[in-house]
DNA sequence: CGCCGATTTAAACGATTGTTTAAAACAGAC
DNA sequence: GTCTGTTTTAAACAATCGTTTAAATCGGCG
């Protein structure tokens, strides 16, 4: 709780800036590295303990604060790393200008596998999740860097695919229906586990079926954007 | 961390089964009931500390362990009491077979409203998204008293909606396709923070704009339903 | 070998956690 | 007032947290 947030307390003497020629102490970091990723993401930034991490890395409590500074120091370069992997794991599609509903599909598709894939990088998606709900000093930047772009490009998709002219402000509500769907899948995994019975989610919630789904709600939506301008009378219950 | 997780250790000697002849002591335990709620839904479950509760309250610290056991059966309380305030709140819209339209809108709405709500009762939906993501004992039971039903609503509601009969998992689907967009403005309300200037979040994220929003995309699924059903090649980047 | 900077280690530090204890304060019956 | 059971209180408990310290160890180099 009691932890620096912006500067280490010690000036986090790194002693290697970029070399390698001592593979040991570079083995050190690495593996502390390599255990806290799970660690982070199984406990959160506040419930994970330098110790546990260091347990499991096999490395002194104290290597923490040599390498990395301190807690937060190592947390960051967890996220660093993280950005640089989801990045060549999941890439972007190209966007297709002449063909907006392919663009669309494989931006949804992107969208589901960062979600929903479980290999041995699920405590990736974890830990972005927690940062989504539980916002670290890091959050701002990840959006930025890691959010924002397939925002902009999926707004953009959109734009391509309705009919009408649309102001920004729709084309940003369409691009938030997209996400919020995708990320449903996620989010309420454990409220669908409740709701649906095992049998039905083997069968229908496979990341092909859901993105087909979702794709096609969005794309009924875009064809009939006039509807999203005309005023609809509100309940009144 | 080491906490009792199924019983208390000491027997949790609760003074008052029912009555109330001595208002004195039942004001320290509601008082430490109304302080509890803001602090677990701000720091989590883990996070809160009773020190902080018991502050708040204005009471000492070893009034929770009279009243309520430990910090786990004061969280149960809370839960417990949070269900009864919410269920009379948020009453779910009377089903209206002959205007599902107006049903679905008014769904839309209350899911809103019960995410974006900002009241002085905001902490009760930032603890059950809590819950969400990471589950208690008590998540499961929270799932089907308050979830199942307007989640069963929804489904039934679309299928008045659709031109076509449609399988059971599509309305399902259809059905998480609008639970998700309106979730999302609460799981994504810190992105959207950074994604949107304030200017514009101002302007249409309120409730009546988004529900208007929801509404009108779903309600293009529905006229097109035909489209849910066949077949689209997905994206092959 | 001896020297030296980089790294690792065991141990301790101060702070904070949930919980417990034993005494004090309280409220009503007699 | 005196007694009795309930409630509140200050203080302490053991455990755990992130971080620091100072000594031990390592790895080349002369």
């Amino acid at each position: 709780m009691a932890n620096s947030l912006s500067k280490s307390p010690k000036p986090a003497r790194n002693p290697d800036p970029g070399r390698q020629p001592h593979e040991r102490s570079n083995d050190t970091s690495s593996r502390i590295l390599s255990a806290a990723g799970p660690v982070f993401a199984a406990r959160g930034y506040a419930g994970a303990t330098v110790r546990e991490i260091c347990s499991a890395a096999n490395v002194n409590v104290a290597s923490v604060g040599y390498h990395f500074g301190d807690k937060l120091g190592l947390y960051r370069q967890v996220i660093h790393d993280l950005r640089l992997a989801r990045a060549k794991r999941f890439p972007a599609p190209h966007t297709d200008r002449n063909e907006p509903e392919h663009t669309f599909q494989a931006l949804v598709n992107t969208l589901l596998a960062r979600m929903l894939t479980v290999e041995e990088s699920a405590w990736e998606t974890e830990l972005l999740m927690r940062e989504v709900h539980d916002p670290t000093p890091v959050f701002e930047s990840i959006v930025e860097d890691f959010f924002r772009p397939l925002f902009d490009q999926l707004t953009e998709t959109l734009r391509l695919l309705v009919d009408t002219e649309l102001p920004d402000h729709t084309l940003q509500h369409l691009a938030f229906s997209t996400v919020g769907q995708c990320l449903y899948y996620r989010v309420g995994s454990q409220a669908i586990q409740v709701l649906i019975p095992e049998r039905q989610r083997q069968l229908h919630y496979d990341i092909g079926s859901l993105s087909q789904h979702i794709t096609a709600v969005m794309l009924a939506a875009c064809e009939n954007a006039s509807l999203l301008q005309q005023r609809i009378e509100p309940g009144d219950n």
